[in-house]
RNA sequence: GGGCGCGUGGCUUAGCCUGGAUAGAGCAUCGGGUUCCUAACCCGGCGGUCGGGGGUUCGAAUCCCCCCGCGCCCGCCA
């Protein structure tokens, strides 16, 4: 029996247990059969996904015309040069132009479990690196509660965040704040006299006032009717400008980040709620008042294309740059001497640049011209670096279009968590009857909370999601509650054996089931799965393996007895402790959250 | 009109960057599985000309071109 004992010098990916030495056998082969192939094209060729029976694929198609033979022909001659097969290689196979190597399951075994024991907590986690990130998410106005349509931002932005740091990259979640524009003076405005007071226009859509409702939600509330109501009433919008023109010149009324922060206040409460918070919330207004808007302004004019219009504006001839703009000009100061938000955003962009490595920005699909514009404006005024952007769908309805809370299309976010909320408890109730009510309500938030969350993660960002209550509230298939589950069984089991935390002694030879081989397999998979999200961005990708694996428990769970079982009990034993520790990393990684017991 | 994105079984989707083995999954549907470790589960069936056309290639869902459909953007708004 093994007893696997922590050790920090466990490489944190199975895969470089074995990679090496098998590399270096293939490339022998291909030496041998006189074809030349380098080391980094061979290893980007290979396929490490795993399949039915094998570990490791290669097609050779590739070589085939250099070596002057049929694929099929090229796969047998390197097969062949792999054999007589010795530890850790069990058998090279060729089938179709592929060569398929299988190894000892034995290897398997011993090399996933012994990293996942080792590193444990750190399984799934790489080594620190050098260069911080930085993530600017969701960045919504301050005007009102999320809807989810506006959640989707948070959501991929802050699972980026938690990928990255598993991927040993610091990283720094931002929330740039918009204090500076009409819609935030616009709260203030109608914020700036008591309710019984506003216009009736105002009053009609916002009747009732609960003081006790959340900051958001109440405050919000007036927030559309003062749009409509502003188009015929030139007064008051000259009010709200003024506040505008204050918050530009430096003296805001007193009221206004008391507002917004109360707003945002509430706001974040939404995103905690699902597990997402913010490091750091940077105040637009901060940018001007430190005198970088102005000092971006300056070499903006001293800029190649620096074109001064005839009222005085300041613009950039963006000919070059190919933006799809009627007229190519980029305006980044007002012709009275006001700031612009692109110029802002130059601003902040520099600020960011001199602080993080890496410079990341979520943004909606329609922020696309923004970020073109803002690439243009950095190469004006030689900034050699440019934000990374994640761009995202929107989320759309059945009845057509996008979610809008303007045109009633939008679903509050509270009410979705809490609608999830409630039919989580539902099932909680109907299945079990041995919880304490505050068990009941924890798992019922966990995995209403979850499902939500799940349900927007899964979809590669660059898809519409069609938003559907009756699936975002599914707790089956590919959903958050079916990942809870499998995590929930496994420590279910580990509870009755006993054995809640290391060591797990195991014998690597008694995990050779196929079930067993292909959990092993999806097991090793998460540190490569975790630095491709880290370098592609691709935070999907993650929601998917979380299915992978506890799809493959569920199938190893059917197959073999685990507690019942004979000589392999303690082996399977291990073997769930490692399954429940691998999908409690991803689960955190996702932004999942694990639950012991559902 | 220009730019960007999307278009895969009835529905929702993975795969597309880095072209290769019968295009994976979930929902729905049909048929099975619980005296046995949590059935929010598992096993099996049905269902796909990967929007259309052309090209490159030994090989295209994947790369290139054209077309069609849908979404978004094209403000001295943010």
């Amino acid at each position: 029996m093994n007893s696997a004992s922590p050790s920090p010098v466990i490489p944190p990916d199975p895969w470089s247990r074995w990679a090496p030495p098998l590399i270096d056998r293939i490339l022998e082969a291909f030496r041998a059969e006189s074809i030349p192939v380098e080391r980094p094209e061979l290893e980007a060729a290979l396929d490490r996904s795993g399949g039915e029976g094998w570990d490791l694929a290669l097609a050779v198609h590739r070589w085939a015309r250099i070596a002057g033979r049929a694929p099929p022909r090229l796969a047998d001659d390197l097969a062949a040069r792999l054999r007589p097969e010795r530890p850790p290689l069990r058998s090279a196979a060729a089938a179709q132009g592929y060569v398929n190597l299988t190894l000892e399951p034995e290897t398997v075994a011993r090399g996933t479990l012994e990293t996942v024991f080792g590193r444990w907590e750190r399984y799934g986690h790489w080594e620190p690196e050098a260069g911080t990130a930085c993530v600017e998410h969701t960045s919504a106005n301050p005007t009102g509660a999320f809807h989810v349509g506006r959640v989707r931002n948070a959501i991929i932005g802050d699972t980026l965040v938690r990928v990255l740091r598993a991927r040993g990259i610091p990283a720094v979640t931002q929330y740039y704040v918009d204090d500076m524009g009409r819609q935030a003076a616009m709260i203030t405005w109608i914020w700036s006299r008591p309710p019984d007071s506003w216009p009736p226009e105002i009053r009609a859509e916002a009747p009732t006032i609960d003081p006790a409702e959340k900051a958001d939600r109440r405050l919000g509330r007036p927030y559309p009717a003062v749009s409509g109501y502003l188009k015929s009433h030139p007064e008051a919008q000259a009010e709200v400008a003024a506040i505008v023109r204050a918050v530009e010149e430096g003296h805001p009324p007193a009221e206004h980040h008391r507002r917004i922060s109360e707003i945002l206040d509430g706001m974040l409460q939404s995103l905690a709620r699902i597990g997402i918070r913010f490091d750091e919330r940077v105040w637009e207004s901060s940018l001007l008042d430190s005198g970088a808007v102005g000092q971006v302004v300056d070499r903006l004019l001293k800029a190649p294309h620096a074109t001064l219009e005839e009222n005085g504006a300041a613009a950039i001839d963006a000919s070059g740059y190919r933006l799809p703009k009627e007229e190519a000009k980029i305006i980044v100061r007002r012709a009275d001497g006001t700031s612009l938000y692109v110029t802002r955003d130059v601003a902040y962009h520099l600020s960011k640049f001199a602080r993080f490595a890496r410079v990341i920005d979520v943004l909606g699909q329609d922020h696309r011209l923004h970020a073109q514009t803002l690439d243009a404006l950095l190469a004006e005024i030689g900034e050699p670096r440019r934000p990374e952007y994640v761009i995202y769908q929107d989320l759309t309805v059945p009845e057509g279009g996008r979610m809008s809370t303007r045109r009633g299309t939008g679903v509050w976010l509270d009410d979705l968590l809490d609608e999830a909320v409630r039919r989580a408890r539902e099932e909680v109730l109907r299945r079990r009857d041995d919880l304490s009510e505050a068990e009941i309500g924890r798992i019922a938030e966990a995995v209403g909370t979850s499902a939500v969350r799940y349900h927007i993660l899964r979809v590669a960002p660059e898809k519409t999601v069609l938003f559907r209550w009756e699936e975002a509230l599914s707790f089956e298939g590919r959903t958050a509650p079916f990942l809870q589950y499998a995590h929930a069984r496994a420590a279910s089991l580990l509870r009755k054996a006993g054995r809640e935390g290391p060591p797990y002694p195991f014998d690597p030879g008694l995990l050779g089931h196929p079930e067993e081989q292909a959990l092993l397999r999806r097991i090793r998979a998460l540190p490569g799965r975790v630095e491709y999200v880290a370098r592609t961005n691709h935070v999907h990708a993650l929601a998917g393996y979380a299915h992978d694996l506890a799809d493959q428990f569920n199938r190893f769970y059917h197959a073999v007895p685990v507690l019942t079982a004979g000589a392999e009990r303690d082996s399977r034993i291990a073997l769930v402790a490692a399954t429940r520790r691998t999908m409690e990393t991803t689960l955190d990684l996702i932004g999942v959250t694990p639950l012991e017991t559902m």
